[in-house]
DNA sequence: AAATTACGTCAGCCATGTTGACATATTCCG
DNA sequence: CGGAATATGTCAACATGGCTGACGTAATTT
């Protein structure tokens, strides 16, 4: 204010472009993820269950086979938080449960037809969300969207859902 | 199996890559999102506060001056959710409210000095994360990362968060 | 003057996360 | 073989942050 001629006004300030280029990129991920995780719930709700259930059917059904320690490492919470949400799946027959072979302390886990049933559901309405925005946008953009989406991710788990995200769908020992 | 040439084997089926390629879309929007939004939360137990105080102060810092209503629009909670969170924040110092000039029903938010300095604490650790994976992705990239959020958001809300993203930071009435 | 709007508040419920402590079966290792 | 480590489960208690329903007040609109 006090300057005669202000910096700010001869070239575009990059600090300012820079923050409000970043603050966009943290909102379209707030917006967008609100919308795309609330299409689910009304079907859950029916059912009595919630958005913890969704998550750990939808893991189960991309990773049949899955162990428990391995879910709880993509979902990143307490095994306390999802005994609770598992054994109400297992309880009500969505989800099998079934010894590992090579080491028998393992409860290797995987959908029931009841299950796959009630994922393909789940996941329609989201897959279409998707195919819609990747179809709208272009394959270059989707290339854009995987390449960011990625670098926001922890480092130390990149490499981690890279293997997850080529492997799934194979099966799991 | 029973086939004698299975004709998924000449050609890639495309409905399993499509799904394939889906249901990347969709964990690389969850991992992300896990990861992003984990970051802030040591900072905010110690001050007894959580996700939801966060998300209320970074919205009113971003619109200063905006309403509860509009608030309530872009968080997409009940007013009670709301009410609780703001009083707190309110009572603590970190938002002012005062009364609209042309609609005294209206209590206008904005935070206070405390209020943009926490704002400013909470937010740079994500600011650097999307700083990190704008820069390592490329300015087209960042392109398609946009997009493609975009194209995921309801499309009734699109043209009114446009118009957020780009109204941001001149305040309000 | 009546209806609507913007906002707030009280009360209670539910889903889902947390910590801490402890139990059991199995596997690994010296 | 026997002890340590591992995979899983369970009980209890608590915090956060959604929700519904009912009701109240002040200001604005009709």
């Amino acid at each position: 204010m006090a300057d005669v001629i202000s910096p700010a006004k001869l070239a575009p300030n990059p600090l300012f472009l820079r923050d409000e280029e970043l603050r966009q990129g943290i909102e379209l991920l707030f917006y967008a993820y609100r919308d795309f995780t609330g299409e689910p719930d009304a079907i859950l709700a029916k059912l009595g269950l919630g958005r913890a259930h969704h998550r750990a059917i939808y893991f189960v059904g991309r990773h049949a086979g899955i162990t428990v320690s391995e879910l709880l490492a993509i979902l990143k919470i307490t095994k306390q938080s999802l005994s609770r949400v598992l054994s109400q799946l297992v309880l009500e027959g969505y989800i099998h449960q079934r010894p590992g072979k090579r080491d028998r302390r393992q409860r290797l886990l995987e959908l029931t037809e009841k299950g796959k049933e009630l994922e393909r559901q789940l996941t329609r309405t989201q897959r279409e969300r998707i195919a819609r925005a990747y179809r709208e946008a272009g394959a270059e953009a989707v290339a854009g969207y995987r390449k960011v989406l990625l670098g926001l991710i922890d480092e130390t788990e990149r490499r981690k859902i890279l293997a997850r995200l080529d492997s799934a769908g194979k099966g799991a020992a």
